[in-house]
DNA sequence: AATTTATACATAATTTTCTTATGCATAAGA
DNA sequence: TCTTATGCATAAGAAAATTATGTATAAATT
């Protein structure tokens, strides 16, 4: 997409918003659901999903489990504890982004 | 801040923007701008921004006149053509990314 | 008077985060 | 049969940031 630039850093964020919504997940469920919500225009590619998913792991914010669907791996992931409370404040950040997003650009529609 | 994750990506959008609405500004002057902005929560580091000047200059995007103010060195940027131009995009594009990460992550706020 | 903070630029080393490329494997569709 | 879709993973490289360093003058503080 265009405007890819734009979502540096913003992965973490929408991966641990989408777990905490759907309750567990799976790495190639949320490329899918990505590209869905955004009408084709994020594509997550596999080579910063995977990684991503392992960090988040690592810190203890996601826990994994490995399921076997018609005959193919699936590895499901799910927020912990601390990845619910990491997941709220991670949300509140967003939120904050955005507003000054918007106090710096000032387009021309407004947050209600 | 806590989430200059976020605004990972951004930083040449905000630049053009600025120098759209102010006209020509030096890049200190910018730094403190954006600060104000956000108050406080976003902190444009030299390192970023200096390169990030060089670069758009480079692309044609903004050029550059030097004066001598108060016995200090300023730098003064502002748009092309072309830069006034790719700016537009450049916020569009802006726009729809925002949009974008609204119908991902949903908060209780509405985007008019 | 001396030191710190503010103003103003710049670059280098490192880190973070991404894209692109590659690899393996099964299932479905053309 | 070959391509596309599903599913995971890692490595090489690029992009964009942070952190550290450097130079210089002016203002403010101790």
């Amino acid at each position: 997409m265009a405007n890819s630039k734009l979502f540096k850093g913003s992965l973490n964020t929408i991966i641990l918003k989408l777990l905490e919504e759907k309750g567990k997940m799976y790495g190639y469920e949320i490329t899918q659901k990505v590209k869905e919500l955004t009408k084709g225009e994020l594509k997550i590619t596999e080579g910063a999903l995977y990684p991503a998913l392992h960090k988040l792991e690592a810190e203890g914010l996601l826990e994994a489990e490995v399921a076997k669907v018609d005959n193919r791996l699936r590895k499901y992931y799910k927020l912990t504890e601390k990845g619910e409370k990491e997941t709220v404040n991670r949300l509140a950040e967003l939120e904050e982004f955005i507003r000054s997003m918007h106090n710096l650009v000032n387009p021309d529609w407004s947050i209600q």
